[in-house]
DNA sequence: CGACATATTGATCGACTTCAAGTGTAGTGG
DNA sequence: CCACTACACTTGAAGTCGATCAATATGTCG
């Protein structure tokens, strides 16, 4: 049920049966949410985190005056707010970008996790520094690249990400974000994106429809992206 | 010596004086670095982690065709690489952007300090949770708002930052970085940045001499920088 | 003083925004 | 089966914010 967490904490660490099924045991009921569903409100106090389990989910940090950023993208296998354990209440919400299954560990028992297993519990600290680590390079993708660039590079991260947790075929995974999302992670005009992935598309680089996107020249979005995968820290760290 | 840590760490819970002690005795001799010195190199793997005493320093992240940006400020008080415990190599540099009094404590020790002392161990989690916080209002801000708006923005979260370790007086703060600095914290260019810089003096918003800035008009500096301070968590929390 | 970083100003250019309208396409109910 | 709605996507035209290029102060520190 909670296997694409799995995939990923074993990417970072191999778990002791033990911590593996302590941890599977933790998760309640999994849930159904609809696309567009807020499920962690802004300036709530969870005390539960919530698990991906299918589907796409992001973070969504309002301006005062009405603007709109998504600072993440989730997909199975991500907690969207295990930061919620200590850091209360929530700085921004997060919301469906598609339908969802999720499900959720209560506070309480992520602690007594985390002083059980105390290489697990800094696996959890580690799954939020590498949500850190993404956060700035989506700054300095926002502060010094150009449109093309920078909308190359999410499909970059987004590709070895869902990759990571078995989620792409070949060259082809799941991108079920309408334009408007897309603005509101690049921090561009819905206008300017639609013109944006246009040029991906005549230059034959990737091919978008019906939700996936087929990546149609590796080395050269690659090169538009300025990418360089290590942020994404998909490989052994000390824990 | 570690003065500013503390203020920091017992705003967001108090330490018990066996805590205190244990932590403050963890650190190594302080040293000087100039201003503009590398303290923390992209792609290292450091065994200690650095904490600032006295000046500002900044993360770096360079892109592979030269961009520049900057991902975070650091005052006094703030670790710089607390993350490199978990997460290696780095995906940044860090380097000082005044002349800094500097701190280590080694890896291992703060591995035994988080056994020991659990509440302090997520303690330090939460310091490195509050800097993702940082990073996604950044994020918002360099997405969303044009460039007077961001520029306020960062100078209210300066203030409220050092007023929180004791380093301004009234309205006025320590604020030593160049045009240009200031241009890669905020993704613009440095001739941008001044017509920026000049627009809010002579509005008569903020006064910038001398690596000082003193807010002139709060009220109307939180309002162009559609400022809210929830994001900093400069307050208790249930660590 | 010479040298070099930093700040400032002007002029031009271009990437992206805004506003507005038009084109699918899927769902809903008559 | 066809109106009607809703939403995502697309296209055009005009405007603006910020970049770039280039030149001129203004320190400031050996």
């Amino acid at each position: 049920m909670v296997n694409s967490l799995l995939a990923k904490l074993t990417l970072w660490s191999e778990l002791t049966p033990d911590e593996e099924s302590d941890l599977a045991r933790s998760f309640g009921e999994p849930r159904r949410a609809a696309a567009g569903d807020e499920i962690v409100a802004h300036g709530s106090t969870p005390t539960v985190s919530t698990l991906v389990l299918e589907g796409f989910a992001a973070r969504v940090t309002l301006l005062p005056e009405g603007g709109r950023q998504i600072t993440a993208l989730h997909i199975p296998g991500d907690f969207v707010d295990l930061h919620s354990l200590l850091l209360t209440p929530m700085d921004h919400s997060v919301v469906t970008l598609s339908p969802c299954t999720l499900t959720a560990v209560p506070h309480r028992r992520l602690r007594a996790l985390a002083e059980a297993h105390p290489r697990l519990g800094r696996l959890l600290w580690l799954n939020t520094l590498v949500d850190g680590a993404i956060h700035r390079q989506w700054l300095a993708a926002m502060g010094r690249m150009a449109a093309a660039g920078h909308l190359a590079h999410l499909l970059c991260e987004q590709f070895l990400r869902l990759q990571a947790v078995g989620l792409t075929r070949d060259q082809t995974f799941p991108f079920p974000l309408t334009q408007v999302a897309l603005a509101d992670v690049l921090g561009l005009s819905s206008v300017h994106v639609n013109r944006t992935v246009q040029e991906l598309r005549s230059d034959k680089v990737v091919s978008w429809t019906g939700g996936e996107i087929e990546i149609l020249d590796w080395e050269r979005l690659v090169r538009i992206a300025e990418f360089d995968p290590t942020y994404l820290y998909l490989r052994k760290m000390p824990v």
